[in-house]
DNA sequence: ATGATGAGAGACCGGATAGTCGGTCTGACC
DNA sequence: GGTCAGACCGACTATCCGGTCTCTCATCAT
């Protein structure tokens, strides 16, 4: 592999386990026994480094795990539940969990460097997008209640996601991914098609 | 004021909108005008001197956002609504908003730091024995169908929470708060006691 | 006056950290 | 076999940060 692209795959491994800040360059580079002209012959500065590895990792992760799997043409609800289920399921059975990675980068950033929150905030606004789009077909499909509110659906199944992920760290992730699981249910069947009888 | 709850207060502030690790003692002190003497004169460690931060603000905060006002007797869901409303209604004024300072807390020091982890893991037990607690009140009360899961409805809710106010920070938080609370009922909609017709 | 004590000042230390820069190695091409 | 560029090395710099240590100074009991 590429040295460029080990930097990169390691980078958001470490990145992602003990944060940005916390992570030094010559953690990375020790890791990878590479050394600090290797770094700064491929990247201007930690923070390019940084950028890239969204653009090239983190985007890639978003789209084959929470956007892809949305995007089929069978029962919108059934298609999210089950893209959640295994989104969590995933993360209750990686040992080394620390939560959701877009939004643990999210809080980190926060107030802390507007250029790369410009980067995930763009992400967040691809999955939003995408799952406006699959209330909306569900709509159109006949799955979904056509008075439902697209965007707010959105917005309250990222927030519960974001949520989540963080409740999941540290305590009982499973048992909580089931109750999480089984309320995401329940919020879901208050929005099928009100069937108007005559 | 005494010169060690100043201290906490401006730690709590600089903490929460820099970050626990990219906030130096230094930062601190200079803007309070004190020396390293003072400080390590009421505390004996920068880890020590959060954890009284968090043992006495976070606590409080906590309690009085939160927790206390859900505590009353009327309709368990009304109070939870009303609560979220003024939390979040606080956090769209609030012009320097960095998010939840709990789950703030709970990303930065997730992985990183175990002993201050029990801390805010203590603080998220009491929230959620405090909405359990509610929940089962409001089943009890006939306010809530009592086939209602209520550890289930506390993560979902605490979820959603901790999620929305990720969410809520940059981009456009008072539309998403909107759309947010809409949801919420929603999901309680979804909860009220079936009245079984004969 | 004296000395003990609480509260704070600030110089200093050791280790880390982002970034710089001159040097080296290797392989392709002439 | 000479040369040239891309890939990489690692010593070095400037700065920062948590923590220590010695010193000052006001207050107050004796």
């Amino acid at each position: 592999m590429a040295t460029m692209q080990r930097m990169q795959v390691k980078g958001l491994e470490l990145f992602y386990k003990q944060g940005y800040y916390s992570t030094s360059i010559d953690d990375i580079l020790k890791e990878l026994s590479l050394s600090k002209g290797a770094f700064y012959y491929h990247f201007d500065s930690k923070e390019d480094y940084f950028i890239q590895i969204i653009e090239n990792l983190l985007v890639r992760k978003m789209y084959s795990t929470l956007i892809e799997p949305i995007e089929g043409h069978e029962n919108t609800l059934d298609l999210i539940i089950q893209c959640f289920e295994d989104a969590l399921e995933t993360a209750v059975h990686n040992e080394l969990d620390f939560g959701f990675v877009l939004g643990n980068f999210l809080n980190e950033f926060n107030g802390r460097n507007e250029k790369i929150m410009k980067h995930l905030n763009d992400i967040l606004k691809v999955w939003e997008v995408n799952l406006v789009t699959a209330v909306q077909r569900g709509k159109f499909n006949g799955h979904i209640d056509r008075h439902v509110d697209s965007e707010g659906v959105a917005v309250f199944l990222m927030s519960a996601y974001i949520g989540v992920r963080t409740l999941m760290v540290e305590t009982a992730p499973s048992a909580r991914k089931y109750r999480f699981m089984s309320q995401l249910k329940s919020y879901f069947r208050a929005m099928e098609p009100k069937t108007t009888m005559i």
